[in-house]
DNA sequence: TGTCTAATTAGCCACCCGTCTAACTATTGT
DNA sequence: ACAATAGTTAGACGGGTGGCTAATTAGACA
């Protein structure tokens, strides 16, 4: 989970999240969005796949990226765990 | 939004939160459950205030905090707002 | 086999993060 | 005023992070 936050802490990566949510896209294509080197986008792409955020494919020389959302709604699940014990003080579950 | 994900990134905040959910605690009470330096403590209490993720007041000598689930649903918008544009590529708004 | 293109990996660097000890601030009580 | 208690602030230190350039891998194509 450490590591979900993690990659969720820094905005050119919830970008690219963002940017996923439509859709497929090659890291080639990702990258042409950003003012930044295909080796630092490469490195946000691995801390996203490493934090399981994110897939990817092999298609010739191209590599797609999509969003895996499994993943974002663990990380929605603890924090709206957090929020529904704060509120619900009262007979709430364990 | 960086703030707030950052400071859920790590474990020790992520478990005082946790407590906090429970209820109001003093600074002294949340130092005591973890096996780590007051100052420590007291510099995730800070990382944890900046993100506005808790609040504090002072009685007396003490440092009572409480959650603040505001910043927390917003970080629950974000990560949902992902995800259901991700699920619905189909006729969703904007 | 070369060579071109897409992308990653390697190595470097400045800065940030989590932890500690030591020192300080604030409050209570004698 | 002094001492005790609760907590934070200051400063140091090792390890991690995000960016870069240069080198490398992988695939397509002549």
């Amino acid at each position: 989970m450490d590591i979900v936050f993690k990659a969720l802490s820094d905005p050119t990566r919830r970008e690219i999240l963002r940017l996923l949510s439509q859709g497929e896209k090659t890291a080639g294509e990702l990258a042409s969005k950003f003012d930044m080197t295909k080796p630092s986008m490469s490195h946000h792409f691995a801390v996203l796949k490493d934090a399981e955020l994110i897939s990817s494919r092999r298609e010739g020389q191209q590599i797609w990226y999509s969003l895996n959302t499994t993943v974002a709604q663990e990380a929605i699940a603890w924090v709206m765990d957090l929020v529904e014990r704060s509120s619900g003080k009262r007979s709430k579950r364990k």
